[in-house]
RNA sequence: UCUUCCUUAGCUCAGUUGGUUAGAGCACAUGACUGUUAAUCAUGGGGUCCUUGGUUCAAGCCCAAGAGGGAGAGCCA
């Protein structure tokens, strides 16, 4: 008999109907005379409780049911005798086809820490929090396909493997084949890359921009969804050596279009989240606000987890230039009390605490900032006529920070290698990325999202390890 | 990479001024119980106090180094 998930057994009537449900058991309850079992087949969050008369099974099947086992049961769909659930499987038949030892199970029926469950990555999609997490992930990953079909995007798939080592997004990770113990040597004592695979030094790619410029001067709106590397020893709740990151591309499209574009694309992907999403948001959001309540009251959300989501999607995003941000951090109370560990002046980066008392304090909403000093941003960037600033955009999220990173690209040939002058970079190794401006160039602009800070802020968890099946940071390569 | 905090049972954590036999809750095992909801009640087993070295009559507790983890910062997405 074909197998039903329990997501669809827990909406249907069809009462007295013989059904099979596969799964993991979570907890077993259990006296003389019945037992009752929690069933989770990852379909949805829910449970499935099944049924069990003690006296039809025998004894050695039952005590093989503990938590964690995989089992099938064969039963009637009925309506619930008991509280807490509307329908239940009286059991007729259950088969274990794996044990789990529950003296050696790490997943106990009760609360573990995230830094526990970040230990046992392989165990804890079992869980409600991660199985939680996962599928909303699946839905975002779906709706970003989704939204950029619907408006004619053409999905590229840009290189991982580059050898372009120009872009100055970060470190990066070297590919090699080279014998690491003797490799072949130069004249001159260095690393001979003419012999690896290659032919040259190759890495993991940090960004699938520059290839994402050539995709869209040739297909006008591109978009690429794929992982990206980055080998900086960074270790914060936000960073991650491995990261999945959305690059759309659009040709004809100055820094306005393109921040219509970030923020239509956000809204609509929270808006697929609420839609798609409703049981395990509201676990999560259960469980943000359990966590809120612990902390100080002064660093605590003012509001809910989906209450913030709704925010976000009712409100439009704040737009300003970093300039006039500068003017407001000067000009506001913390700053003039002495508050901000870092001096705010025109010209240096924003810290942390200037974003987030943009985002948090002063306007309560998710802020796009503008036109930021050239000197502080990438080459790419299309410069301003005043030559100082550059058509660059920031999208900022409460509790997040940088959610999105995106510029209006320097179409002019004269001025995009006047820049890749002064931050040295040699034109010969972007010969290529040049002659989209050599032929037919035109203005277009993009931006880059961190897929696992969206899943952050739409999870409201608080650490970039637990929104990603298998995290991989400095010293953690494990699963 | 920097700052700071933490490491005691399977998990979460107490452990006083350094004092002789290291505790709790949960989990687990056994028993009781006719519908439970992370069931309840009773009983029981379970320890390299992160590692190494030092101070001391005596170290889970003090000191030093190392390992692992968290939070914040920098870099960024």
């Amino acid at each position: 008999m074909k197998r039903t998930k329990i997501k669809a057994l827990l909406t249907s009537t069809a009462f007295g109907e013989e059904v099979v449900v596969k799964g993991w058991v979570r907890t077993k309850r259990e006296n003389k005379e019945i037992a009752f079992i929690a069933l989770n087949d990852g379909s949805i969050i829910t449970n499935i409780q099944i049924v069990v008369d003690v006296a039809n099974f025998n004894e050695t099947i039952l005590k093989q049911i503990t938590t964690g086992a995989a089992i099938s049961v064969t039963g009637k769909l009925i309506a619930s005798g008991g509280k807490g659930q509307s329908v239940e499987i009286q059991a007729t038949e259950i088969e274990v086809y794996g044990l789990a030892d529950p003296e050696k199970y790490p997943l106990q029926p009760k609360e573990h820490s995230l830094e526990f469950l970040r230990e046992i990555a392989h165990l804890r999609p079992r869980t409600n929090t991660f199985s939680a997490i996962l599928r909303i992930r699946n839905t975002m990953a779906f709706g970003i396909h989704k939204f950029f079909n619907e408006r004619g995007f053409v999905y590229l798939h840009t290189p991982i493997l580059t050898a372009s080592d120009c872009e100055g997004a970060g470190e990066m990770f070297r590919v090699t084949t080279l014998d690491p113990i003797k490799p072949p040597l130069t004249d001159v004592g260095t690393v001979n890359y003419k012999e690896d695979f290659f032919g040259r030094q190759a890495n993991l790619t940090v960004s699938g921009q520059l290839e994402g410029e050539l995709g869209a001067m040739a297909l006008s709106e591109i978009y690429t969804f794929g992982p990206t590397f980055r080998a900086e020893n960074s270790n914060t709740a936000r960073h991650l050596a491995e990261f999945w990151m959305v690059e759309p591309e659009i040709a004809f499209a100055d820094l306005e279009d393109n921040m219509n574009l970030a923020e239509d694309f956000l809204k609509y992907l929270i808006h697929e989240a609420l839609e798609n999403c409703q049981e395990d948001l509201a676990f999560l959001d259960q469980r943000f606000t359990k966590e809120e309540s612990k902390k100080k009251q002064e660093d605590r959300s003012e509001w809910g987890l989906i209450e913030k989501l709704k925010i976000v999607l009712e409100n439009n995003f704040e737009r300003l230039t970093y300039t006039e941000a500068v003017k407001i951090l000067v000009d506001s109370k913390p700053n003039k009390k002495g508050q901000f560990k870092y001096p705010i002046s025109w010209g240096t980066d924003l810290q942390s605490e200037h974003e987030r008392y943009l985002v948090e304090k002063h306007f309560k909403k998710p802020v796009i900032l503008t036109n930021y000093p050239r000197e502080i941003k990438s080459f790419y960037m299309k410069l301003d006529e005043d030559g100082k600033t550059v058509r660059a955009m920031d999208v900022l999220f409460p509790g997040i920070g940088e959610i999105i990173g995106g510029s209006q690209r320097e179409e002019d040939l004269d001025k995009l290698v006047m820049r890749m002058k002064e931050v040295g970079l040699k034109e010969e190794d972007l010969w290529w990325y040049l002659d989209t401006r050599k032929f037919g160039t035109c203005p277009h602009s993009g931006f880059g999202l961190g897929f696992e800070r969206l899943i952050l802020f739409i999870t409201g968890m608080g650490n970039i390890r637990d929104v990603i099946p298998f995290p991989r940071t400095p010293q953690n390569c494990e699963f």
